[in-house]
DNA sequence: TCCATATTTCTAGTTTTATGGAACTATTGG
DNA sequence: CCAATAGTTCCATAAAACTAGAAATATGGA
């Protein structure tokens, strides 16, 4: 990962809830969670709640895909063992002081790679 | 590390110019660098190096002192290390994709180990 | 087709962050 | 004490981020 990649990244878990959102994702395995599911134990308004995922769906540290009316979110393990290992390389390694990179065997995500974002919105008024 | 200090140091690395400044901290050893060699090396203004300092003060990652009219700068590796232990064992090993938390010493002692087991957040549903 | 559900986009208001000039503080040496 | 150097704080401005209601889009089912 580049330097821009990861001020991306880093911006994009800089934030309460979106730190927390991720880790929930993280924790609810590669199966990961509803976005709707997300806004309830959250407690916070739907709109917020695409804000954020926007956000960490952009560092590509959340993947998604639709299924039917849901969309299920789940955490790019890759994209964060990356993040990690940028870090550890430039901004600590640099110094000799530290571990070697933490490398993590990611689970085959369920499904896909896809954003189930939508095609387009129409303008409205 | 906690929850609130873990956003104060993701923000505090969240932007171009404090994580370049940080690398060279790192880069530059345990001595770090003076405050005036930071400014000239990023090309930025004393007082915008400074407000950029001090966010990584506050946020623990660069620590300071004062040798005669300089001040000289260095990197926190300690604290870097509780903030990639903490993304490891929250935002990563808590799936049990990733690899033990990566540690960093400043001083080589070999006892050191990371923490394998986390604590398991609560099952959905 | 029409309706309910799930989620996103639009928009606006508020807050936070970044930037840099100018003034201020601290330290050293003459 | 004075002048020079090294940094910080103060201040104003501009840009970006956060939040959430309202409208729009997408999907599945009756």
């Amino acid at each position: 990962m580049e330097l821009d990649e990861s001020i991306v990244a880093l911006k994009a878990l800089a934030q309460d809830t979106r730190l927390v959102l991720f880790r929930l994702l993280v924790q609810a395995g590669p199966e990961g969670l509803p976005v709707g599911e997300l806004a309830a134990r959250l407690r916070v308004p739907d709109s917020t709640l695409s804000a954020h995922l926007r956000v960490l769906r952009a560092a590509g540290l959340v993947r998604d895909q639709r299924r039917g009316r849901v969309i299920q979110c789940h955490a790019d393990y890759a994209r964060m063992d990356a993040l990690l290992a940028y870090l550890t390389e430039n901004c600590c390694a640099g110094s000799g002081a530290c571990a070697p990179v933490p490398v993590c065997k990611t689970l085959p995500s369920p499904g896909a790679q896809a954003h189930a974002t939508l095609p387009r919105a129409r303008q409205r008024r």
